[in-house]
DNA sequence: ATCTTTCATTCGATATAGTGAATACTATTC
DNA sequence: GAATAGTATTCACTATATCGAATGAAAGAT
């Protein structure tokens, strides 16, 4: 399970080191047990002694901590206060805070705000859970692909991009039900029309998602407000009532954004 | 503001790209504002050029994002992947959880589970809030001096470390009424014999701060359950009350993360 | 107890990351 | 509209971070 994303980043970078140490956190972090030096090298394709190195640095900045007894290294402490600070500064999570509980309570649904950064991937950075026995969840931090399912159609809708540019993401894409690329184009321009995207059982088989784009400053999306639900507990008019109410939400988080 | 920490780590260090990457890390989180290149290299006292392959390099990791209209960076989300994982991984965070819940509702104070790296700083990793009309509030992530208040007692304490050692580290601590070291030394005892620690008004004034140990293998503590209140809602016997709560609680998790 | 295997760690040679000056670009001032 | 002051960015040289082999330390097997 060789990390083939490090190779490429490591190559031609003027800090290969950083590509290096954000890759050891990223095992680290996947890594259900700490690991020892050896098998962190080998994982990551690297020479022991420059991971031995590297994690070092990353020991001294608290960013990995070190089980001296056993020689394990484990995710540090100071990855949580980096993230303490990113929520601290991002206006998005605090304002979208309050309207994403509103939503969660009202219709008995999962809210999360998401930001979107580039083509690539979107990333939770707030949660609300609503009432009800099953509830599906996520937590803050949780990463998916840009294009899939009902962020991706918002994505696509009003991000501005050619949609046959877009067709080479959207291939690469796993669903449950995958959309064909016509089905997906029409879902996309439907999106377009009423302002919020929908995703029934596509993503996530049994599973409604929904989103509405918010904007910082520039014309394409930069974050979204999105709902999901067991596809069961929305009937198509409960759908147009949240997706309604997912603009307008939008629409003031967005507003808010403006004033700062 | 040059940042002392970033010469003696990038010094004698085989990986000085990482302790750069970390600082511009912690600078962007500690600024409200995004920055630009310069004034980031100009406060860390980094060559520009490098400062850019350092950020280009975080970008890439998505470690930083970059505002390309105004080229102003700022932390990304992918600490918060980062931290999402570490969470994840950290049986005493979960563990802790329900504890602090309890007691914070039981006796309506603020409790945090805090994580003890070494003798320099602990972190917060779980927070619980009582009711109350004021509360005191922290949030995971926050970091504080290891020595400090209620936890520094206990990690005087149960430490095994010689106290003379501990003196010049305990004199560069802030305390909004500092103990001297004689009497910081009599209270370290009485926290060894009574198991919690207690510190009324020495870190902030009119506020409560106490702690119990929790071990994870070694005989020297790797965390603490905290509790923190107004010293007003906090009699002598309230105090002993909560105290053996605390000790109980710090047992109980102890022994859960015992048998993992 | 002795041999193997596997691990962390050190160390010298060399490819290369970091530097600082030069360049290109973008706002701001006159 | 030209000049200035500030910015980001490129580039070639060189100090040095990285590599791979060698060493040392520990765990496992016989």
């Amino acid at each position: 399970m060789k990390d083939r994303s490090l190779d490429t980043a490591v190559k031609d970078s003027k800090a290969p080191a950083i590509a290096r140490a954000a890759a050891i956190l990223r095992l680290l972090g996947r890594s259900e047990v700490p690991k020892g030096l050896q098998p962190i090298a080998r994982e990551l394709g690297l020479v022991p002694s420059t991971c031995l190195y590297v994690l070092r640095a990353l020991l001294e900045e608290e960013l990995v901590s070190l089980d001296t007894a056993t020689k394990r290294y484990s995710l540090g402490p100071g990855v949580l206060s980096l993230a303490r600070h990113w929520l601290h500064r991002d206006p998005f999570a605090s304002l979208a805070q309050p309207v994403l509980n509103d939503l969660a309570t009202r219709f008995a649904v999962t809210c999360i705000g998401v930001e979107i950064s580039g083509l690539d991937r979107i990333t939770a950075v707030a949660v609300a859970e609503g009432a009800g026995n099953f509830r599906l969840s996520t937590e803050v931090g949780s990463r998916f692909p840009a294009l899939l399912s009902a962020t991706g159609r918002c994505i696509a809708a009003f991000g501005g991009h050619d949609m046959e540019r877009l067709r080479p993401r959207f291939e690469k894409l796993r669903w449950d039900n995958p959309p064909d690329f016509a089905l997906w184009s029409e879902q996309v321009l439907e999106t377009r029309a009423q302002g919020y995207a929908a995703d029934v059982g596509h993503y996530i088989a049994g599973v409604t998602v929904m989103a509405a784009p918010v904007y910082r400053t520039s014309e394409t999306p930069s974050h979204a407000l999105v709902a999901l639900a067991l596809s069961r507990t929305l009937d198509e008019k409960a759908r147009l009532r949240l997706g309604k109410a997912l603009v307008g939400g939008a629409q003031t988080v967005t507003r808010q954004l403006g004033d700062m």
